[in-house]
DNA sequence: TATTGTTATACTCTATAACTATA
DNA sequence: TATAGTTATAGAGTATAACAATA
């Protein structure tokens, strides 16, 4: 079949990315987490008392869209919310968030050490400085 | 905030992907199509008398989401079937579809040019090999 | 007046299972 | 027996509008 659409960047960027993502899913659907879940947990270990405003800003994700994610987590007791005033309340993992987390993270290094991998050495080094280029 | 994921391909790979399919999903809608139609357009254009079946296989859609995307280009009187043997059945664009295609070809063509020029100039070369590296 | 969190809702995309008819 | 097309359905992801309470 003629294929019109092997010399496209953005149907290039589109398959890539679904395929990874996809791959990415499938490692964390192991630790019972989705790649947005696991995102945004990552944030918060490292932003602790985070609010889900900027955690939303930073990802763009809507306000109303974190509100189920992160009542997920909260039932699955993996994070914790603290009332900073009294209509802000930062986030932070539990003891149990952040002992999965330390597996979580070692899954992601692993995807994101293979996905490299994956690109010959002469293109590696302009993969990420391209990419950023479309969208930072 | 801190940003873990500023130095992750996976993470830039997803925004990336994102924001440039969000933006040729802008373009299109001023033609009433979505990227996926526009797509599917683009290979029965290409290939006619394929099918559905072919099409799917090439863009990674199953069978059953083919259905209710072939039925609205019809109903919009942009592609037409044709009965090849008891079961299988030949697509093509109608005259208005290809009338349509030419000028969808050129917002996408325009989209893709300014997709590519985004990425700074010793970079650019480089990405469609490492994209296509990571799925084809 | 702008921001934070929330509720409700709807649409798109994608995935699965099962069915019919034909090759 | 495998394939093409179809139906029905469910789960994610995402978008908008509106509201209450607070900064």
């Amino acid at each position: 079949m003629r294929d019109p659409l092997s010399s496209s960047p953005g149907y290039s960027l589109r398959r890539a990315s679904s395929a990874m993502t996809g791959l990415l899913a499938e490692r964390l659907a192991a630790h019972e987490l989705r790649t947005v879940e696991a995102t945004v947990m990552l944030l918060i270990g490292e932003n602790p008392q985070v609010t889900a405003s900027k955690i939303g800003a930073t990802l763009d994700i809507q306000r109303a869209n974190m509100v189920p994610l992160l009542k997920r987590l909260e039932d699955a007791g993996l994070i914790e919310r603290t009332p900073i005033d009294g209509k802000s309340q930062g986030l932070a993992l539990t003891a149990a968030g952040t002992t999965k987390m330390a597996a979580v993270r070692k899954t992601v290094d692993r995807f994101e050490a293979e996905l490299i991998a994956r690109v010959p050495e002469e293109h590696r080094a302009h993969l990420i400085p391209a990419l950023d280029a479309l969208w930072r």
